[in-house]
DNA sequence: CTGTTAGCGCCTTCAT
DNA sequence: ATGAAGGCGCTAACAG
């Protein structure tokens, strides 16, 4: 059995309540004497305070949980540094989940051990919960907040990118480049943020006075796979000089789909990525990129947790990065 | 306030007790009249049950709790996979925290946060814990076991590969090609699994009738940075014709240094790479590598935090996957 | 400054 | 099949 308060003030000689005080740090309410004494026998017993009990009396808790929608993506390593910098500045401790990418049932596990016990907040990082699961969440009374996603129904609270912006922004700068014929890779269709970035690489298309066609956009789910798949569905006589892609892995699977083509990139081939993450920086060539500031939005999700009432819908800037995909023609 | 048992009892007319027992299934305790009656009622009330009281009475908690060392590694995501389909598979809950790389002070909290509250077992992921650190662990009485990294002390729990095995084949797998002038980079000289690799990479090349030269080995903590640094230290004339690098970032680090240095790879330089995560695979030319098996490591850990008493120090196995970055000379 | 008392939400004998 | 009672480890009044 692990040591107890009691055990520390049988020990010590004092009551359980002093013990709790003196470890508590509530220095107003004890004395040098038996803070020494107290802390001896806590040492000497190995004591552990055991913090879910603490918190059943308290009725709060001072770790947030963040839940993850898969292992594989990799921006959410930058995310994580921004939450848990943040909440070690405001003394809080983070907690990770995984929950499944799709599976409703992975997704409502993961929800529930975060749900049934005591977190002061909730974070989703790029988590698409069924509406049951959102209900779930609701239910809970707990703040949460969703990361690097967005809504149209604009009740949730959520810290993003502008994905309209992103989309037109990574097009443009194709565009500006002097490119007219561009594909967008890799976005899917389904999601408010796939229909945005669609809708902002079609505005920059059209503002530009070039007509978007539709075999230009290949949708996808983001990942390296969908990268390759919508390049070689272009195939290598489609005409296209720039492409999007909706990530920094898809922009890598359509930079190696394109060497397998016999494309080279940026000579052949023009790509821009959305991400930004570290691995834009580890291929050859640099992926030039439309990058989001992660950090950040994990910084402003654990701050909008810490006041549940302010402003419900943020937007993290974002901002262009020139590196070696983007061929001026 | 969150609803209670109390409250459902109230509401269903029935004792807190009956409540506890419908809602944990105990199903040769009750009839279906009220079993019906409570679970109305708990919808009815959005109950969520608060694990860490029921914790707290019964003593024990199906939760894992897994410690990584830095959001940076991407090995971590397959062990941690494993963990986590194992840990699914026995009905157990997978919560991860992170602990700095070497900030002894996070990596103290980290592992509070973990300690004090109920968790049936802990993973470390690659952590090396400062002496005062694993004491506290000890302390804790509960089961622990360190993954994908060994100890001289023969006593820790851990589940790896055999370091001096991956540093002897991943030379050997240099040697078989015809290599002679062979380095090792960005493996770190402190620790067991930086030493045995380097001991494994010097019985290679011996075994081989090669004489291992000090400069041939460039420590560094496996980080891309690290890889560049490593063979930016080289130079484009060291002679050496081949390089273990010591993780697949420090691979596509040395990689990316080479091209930066005007040497070709594999033509001028082979690259043996360690680990074969899905990183080779996105590189151009894609790393050839001693691959370890990640995923096996984290459910053996769950295993393995299972029967405590079992075997202690278990070894998973590796292999050599052939891509495209050793040159036959 | 310190001890006593009560109770957080839940589970579990022990009765009935 | 169900209720009453006690207690897990801790903290928060309330007395003194």
């Amino acid at each position: 059995m692990a040591a107890t308060i009691k055990d520390i003030a049988r020990l010590a000689g004092v009551s359980p309540a002093t013990v709790s005080r003196v470890l508590a740090n509530k220095t107003a309410f004890y004395g040098p004497a038996t803070a020494q004494k107290v802390q001896a026998a806590a040492l000497k017993l190995g004591y552990r305070k055991n913090t879910a009990a603490a918190e059943l009396v308290t009725q709060r808790s001072n770790v947030i949980a963040v839940v993850v929608n898969s292992v594989k993506t990799n921006f959410s390593s930058q995310i994580i540094t921004g939450i848990q910098d943040t909440a070690a500045a405001h003394g809080l401790n983070v907690i990770i989940v995984y929950a499944g990418i799709v599976d409703p049932e992975a997704q409502r596990k993961a929800l529930l051990t975060v749900i049934e016990r005591p977190v002061m907040g909730i974070l989703l990082l790029s988590i698409n919960l069924t509406p049951e699961n959102l209900a779930l969440l609701q239910g809970a009374q707990t703040p949460y907040c969703f990361l690097s996603i967005a809504f149209d129904d604009g009740d949730l609270p959520s810290i993003a990118s502008d994905d309209w912006q992103v989309g037109y922004e990574a097009t443009q700068t194709l565009l500006k480049a002097g490119h007219r014929k561009i594909g967008l890779a890799a976005v899917d269709s389904d999601s408010h943020t796939g229909r945005f970035r669609l809708a902002g690489y079609e505005s920059a298309l059209r503002d530009a006075g070039v007509t978007p066609q539709a075999d230009w956009v290949q949708p996808g789910v983001y990942s390296y796979a969908a990268g390759r798949e919508a390049m070689a569905a272009y195939g290598a006589t489609s005409g296209l000089t720039g492409v999007v892609a909706g990530s920094d892995m898809a922009a890598i699977g359509v930079l190696n789909q394109s060497r397998d083509l016999g494309l080279r990139v940026p000579n052949d081939l023009s790509i821009v990525s959305i991400d930004g993450t570290e691995m834009c920086e580890l291929v050859q060539p640099q992926l030039t990129s439309v990058s989001q500031n992660f950090y950040d939005m994990g910084a402003a999700g654990v701050r909008q947790l810490l006041e549940p009432d302010k402003q419900s819908q943020q937007v993290t800037p974002i901002r262009v990065v020139d590196r070696q995909t983007v061929r001026v023609l």
